[in-house]
DNA sequence: AAAATACTTGACTGATTAGTCTACATAAGC
DNA sequence: GCTTATGTAGACTAATCAGTCAAGTATTTT
């Protein structure tokens, strides 16, 4: 077999970040070759189009970051302790991403997702299954403090929904209002949403 | 004063019609036309620009819906009764939408807000606007629970701001997965967030 | 070294884009 | 009924869009 080329994986970074800062429809095929270095011909020698292009950027991102989210969702963490750390690690992410291009970018898959809901049936498929992999750590972690009595919790799938869709619509307004301050403070949104009950707690 | 036109409404119906079931990229000013029954010169006496438009629009839905939204945060309704029927009232106009269009449509200002924030100040600035406005109704409805001590909200704008996003979280949710689950069971998570206390409740 | 596979190049197409411009129509004030 | 302001008509431009294609290059297997 002949050469190897790392192009494939450079237009999906270059996809995806630009997707993510700016959109769907403003990012064009021409610019993300342009972003990775590629040119036409390359482009649709590995995909046969932009929204096939965005569906495998959008997986190549989630098996990025799978490990990652493995280590954040143990099961060696106590479970509501898990939820801080996702939190806190998306949070640091952002701001990460915010020095490099002087935007709150929310989540990518929420943007897009929302973007081309109704006329890509292709990347919505993909996004709902990337989005339904990404509860299931929600919805562990819940069943784990419902059985450790620290929530109370009988529907531990539609709980993590919720709370999902909830992080979800505060990302997005992180993003509208370019503003980190509710994300800052999701934690506590987060324990209301799961129900966390502070019988124990040493406040006066 | 020379002959009057009702035009301009036309346009910023078209367009507010076609962003929200589909996106403000795809949107196309020739579709903006064609739909309001306008042609290009029309368009342009109008609006400069399609960004100006989009602003337009989106201040004319608000003023379109200000009427009811105050009749349904009427401080003559019950604080928490205030939000049941908010929440009913836009699950209701979703569902009506849903048979026009076949698809679970989300906030537009969710939607184009998210899309166009990094890329169209004046848009993003309007967004913000009305945004904050709506905001409003939660956040005074939690001061007067507060006031009724139904729950514990010490400070009622940052919760309306959470609830907020909580809830265009779920709209987006239905949005992507085309699918009114989520927002039918909202008024529980709302009471999560808000911090209702149950310990009147006439439960087993 | 020949052949086959894997990838690259970049010019090209035809459709669509936002926006411009000039000529024209309509209605109210005089 | 003439003028004037308000609005309409639609052809036009120049840029950009996603996608095509035929010819070429590099690398590995045989």
């Amino acid at each position: 077999m002949p050469r190897v080329s790392d192009m494939k994986k450079r237009l999906t970074d270059a996809a995806l970040d630009l997707m993510w800062e700016n959109s769907y429809g403003t990012t064009s095929v021409d610019a993300i070759c342009e972003r990775a270095g590629a040119k036409k011909g390359s482009f649709y020698y590995f995909f046969k189009s932009k929204s096939e292009l965005t569906a495998a950027a959008l997986e190549a991102e989630w098996n990025k970051n799978k490990a990652n989210m493995d280590a954040l969702f143990s099961p060696t963490v106590p479970p509501l302790e898990r939820f801080d750390r996702y939190f806190d690690y998306v949070h640091d992410r952002l701001v990460e991403l915010q020095k490099a291009c002087g935007s709150i970018l929310g989540c990518p898959l929420l943007s897009i997702g929302s973007e081309v809901s109704t006329q890509d049936q292709g990347v919505r498929d993909t996004v709902d299954r990337i989005w339904d992999r990404k509860i299931k750590y929600f919805e562990s972690a819940i069943r784990d403090a419902h059985a450790q009595g620290l929530i109370k919790a009988p529907d531990p799938e539609a709980k993590a929904r919720a709370l999902f869709a909830c992080y979800h619509g505060t990302l997005a307004q992180a993003r509208i209002q370019n503003d980190l301050e509710l994300i800052r403070d999701f934690k506590l949104v987060a324990r209301d949403v799961l129900g966390v009950e502070y019988v124990h707690a040493a406040s006066s």
